[in-house]
DNA sequence: CAGTGAGCGAGCTTCCGCTTGACTT
């Protein structure tokens, strides 16, 4: 047998390895890193801030067995290719490995490591990228090592300053902090905005109904802007204050309407762009009711079994190769006038986009959401299908009518739409209900049935929930595609904010840390911060900053604060609830509700003179289906809740779901 | 899973981003 070149080829996930090994020969070996070998040590900061920015990396216990397997393979190996993913940390990544091998003395000459970059995993890509193979970009690598450095500093240097100043056990972080913020804000704005009654007036006839436009060319509806922490907000204000002021105008009417004005015209309707991370989440989270956390196990589930493209990713590009299969597929399905004449391609539009993948897409056109067989992977593949695939389909084409109808200076509109062409709908599987008019010819007058007076109310700017919060957060370029779940994860176990059927809300904790922050930090909870951040570690990875002189900077201002507010800054009062009722014990305090390790409680409001304290049950709507007493909403230590039986310990009842 | 809060002061908590399991919690 001949004596073949072994090439050894490192990737980062599983799956992509186990496909690239099926398009290369036997004599290659590939093997995936699983993510970072190494990072700096949990249990301390890792880095000397103050004198060199030496930097400690420590191969976490987990990792020792994943670096070994990579160490041995590599020996046995004759070329070794670094085809970690094309963005900043993948070239981290691939740096950490090259320095593992020299620190494992491995005796392969520098020149036969090489780098490797391709963006999606077909035959012809790796071959590319395998003819046009380079080396290691040290400034790439510098920009990650600067981001990392900067975050720990961040993150190990304001939690310890939380335990002083708000409460043990808190953290707080560049990406964090600002999820907070924007939840406070959020409750702040709401608790600002004063709601207001207003009445509409809508005219019924035969066959559709109007609603009331203007009076004397004055508009009924208008729209407001305020300023919100995360951008403007829009809502609608009425022009009739009460509905005596209604009531006064619908009796002005007389008994004859005049059709005044009557258009139609066509309008186009294209597809969306693919999703990306977060837009999958937003959808799932809309269309399922998803978490973050679940529609990115679920889809892990559809990568392993190789039926989409990666599923964290900031990308909307669609290879040609997709493309041209969506083409051919909707052609043979629906007929070629529902293929979009030209091929469609989408721009991003996310502020710091690395842009290392595709955008999540099915593998194959031809592999429909039926032949998946688990359920929910079967919906989220039927979601992520529709999309990449409706995105090569024709525009859909609508005809849009309006009738205006005139009454004693009031103007009053019916609008109408009406399908022609459902292009890509047919494909995406949205459905659009026609509102058919009927054909009035200007100058005739027509009798209203009814003319009702509707009562509205303007609307609050509505609270997060999973989906917009990772949007607001992705549309500022805070947090990547694989951070977005974990990051609400965090901020929920540090009960900084709650879940209340689906939208954030947050806590005495969250708004006393907030707080703090916002007045001692303000630059750092700022949404500016961390595109500012981009800009400089876009520099260093263009060779035109030196990485320490940039984390030198920051930590020169950030530290000297930090002593500041240390030695000044009065520690935090955490607000209470009062539930009304005096304390069994003392007799003297009145009850409250404070938030400790493990969720709510109640005590007393002259702790730590009086120590009562007792579990707040929040009650639910059922029975403990073991003893009958009340069901109540319990917290685990790491924030989640479940149900459990208000009699425990006597009952030992608990779950996590609703018993049916 | 039966605690929490303050402060005493042992020893401890904490970041973001890359990747999967191992757990059924």
């Amino acid at each position: 047998m001949r004596d073949m070149k072994k090439t050894f080829l490192i990737v980062e996930s599983p799956t992509k390895a186990k496909t690239i090994g099926r398009f290369l020969g036997s004599d290659f070996e590939v093997m995936a890193t699983m993510g970072h070998m190494r990072d700096l040590p949990k249990s301390k900061m890792g880095v000397d801030l103050d004198g060199d920015l030496a930097i400690d990396y420590v191969t976490d216990g987990a990792k020792k067995k994943t670096v070994s397997d990579l160490v041995s393979k590599a020996k046995k190996s004759d070329v070794i290719v670094l085809a970690t993913d094309p963005d900043r940390e993948g070239e981290a990544i691939a740096w950490h490995v090259q320095q593992l091998l020299e620190i494992s003395k491995i005796q392969i000459p520098s020149t036969k490591i090489k780098r490797a970059v391709f963006h999606e995993i077909t035959k012809t890509a790796i071959d590319e990228a395998l003819n046009n193979m380079g080396k290691l970009d040290m400034n790439l690598v510098d920009a990650q090592q600067a981001r990392r450095v900067l975050d720990r500093a961040v993150g190990y240097t304001l939690s310890p300053v939380l335990w002083k100043k708000v409460r043990r056990g808190l953290s707080g972080g560049r990406v964090q902090s600002v999820a907070v913020r924007l939840i406070c804000e959020r409750e702040a704005e709401i608790g600002k905005f004063s709601v207001e009654k207003y009445f509409m007036v809508i005219s019924k006839f035969s066959g559709f109904e109007a609603e009331l436009k203007s009076i004397d060319g004055k508009k009924v509806l208008t729209t407001n802007k305020i300023k919100l922490f995360d951008g403007d907000y829009s809502f609608t204000v009425g022009l009739f204050k009460t509905e005596k002021e209604a009531r006064e105008f619908v009796d002005s009417l007389l008994d004859k309407f005049t059709v005044s004005k009557v258009t139609e015209k066509d309008s186009k309707r294209s597809p969306l762009p693919p999703f990306t991370t977060s837009k999958l989440q937003q959808a799932a989270f809309r269309v399922f009711g998803w978490s973050g956390k679940q529609t990115m196990s679920v889809a892990q589930k559809l990568y392993e079994k190789g039926l989409i493209t990666y599923h964290r990713t900031d990308s909307v590009y669609l290879s040609s190769k997709a493309i041209d299969e969506f083409r051919n597929y909707i052609g043979k399905t629906y007929g070629v006038n529902y293929v979009a004449s030209k091929v469609r391609v989408f721009a991003n539009r996310s502020k710091n986009a690395q842009e290392a993948h595709e955008a999540i897409r099915p593998t194959r056109a031809e592999v429909l959401a039926e032949s998946v067989g688990e359920a929910r992977e079967a919906k989220l593949y039927s979601l992520i299908w529709k999309r990449a695939v409706a995105t090569q389909g024709a525009s859909a084409v609508m005809k849009r009518s309006t009738i205006e109808l005139t009454n004693n200076k009031a103007i009053f509109e019916a609008r109408g739409v009406r399908m022609i062409f459902d292009g890509f709908l047919k494909i995406s599987g949205e459905k659009l209900e026609d509102v058919v008019l009927p054909v009035l010819k200007v100058g005739e007058e027509l009798t209203a049935k009814k003319v009702e007076i509707i009562e509205k109310e303007t609307n609050p700017p509505p609270r997060y929930t999973d989906a917009s919060l990772v949007s607001s957060l992705e549309k500022q370029g805070i947090g990547r595609p694989s951070t977005y779940a974990p990051i609400i994860s965090t901020i929920i176990a540090r009960m900084y904010v709650e879940r209340d059927e689906g939208k954030f809300k947050p806590t005495s904790v969250g708004m006393a840390t907030n707080e703090f922050l916002v007045k001692n930090y303000l630059d750092i909870l700022s949404l500016p911060f961390t595109a500012e951040m981009e800009e400089d570690l876009d520099e260093v990875a263009q060779g035109k900053l030196d990485w320490k002189k940039m984390i030198k900077g920051f930590w020169k201002g950030f530290s000297a604060e930090t002593k500041k507010i240390e030695k000044e800054a009065d520690r935090v009062k955490i607000e209470t609830e009062k539930t009304g009722e005096k304390c069994p014990e003392c007799k003297e305090g009145d009850l409250v509700i404070r938030e400790g390790r493990f969720g709510k409680f109640i005590s007393c409001s002259r702790f730590p003179e009086c120590k009562y304290s007792a579990t707040l049950k929040e009650k639910v709507d059922f029975k403990c289906p073991e003893c009958g007493a009340d069901a109540v909403i319990k917290r685990t230590k790491k924030g989640r809740k479940f149900f459990g039986c208000s009699a425990y310990p006597k009952c030992k009842w608990a779950s996590w779901k609703k018993p049916n």
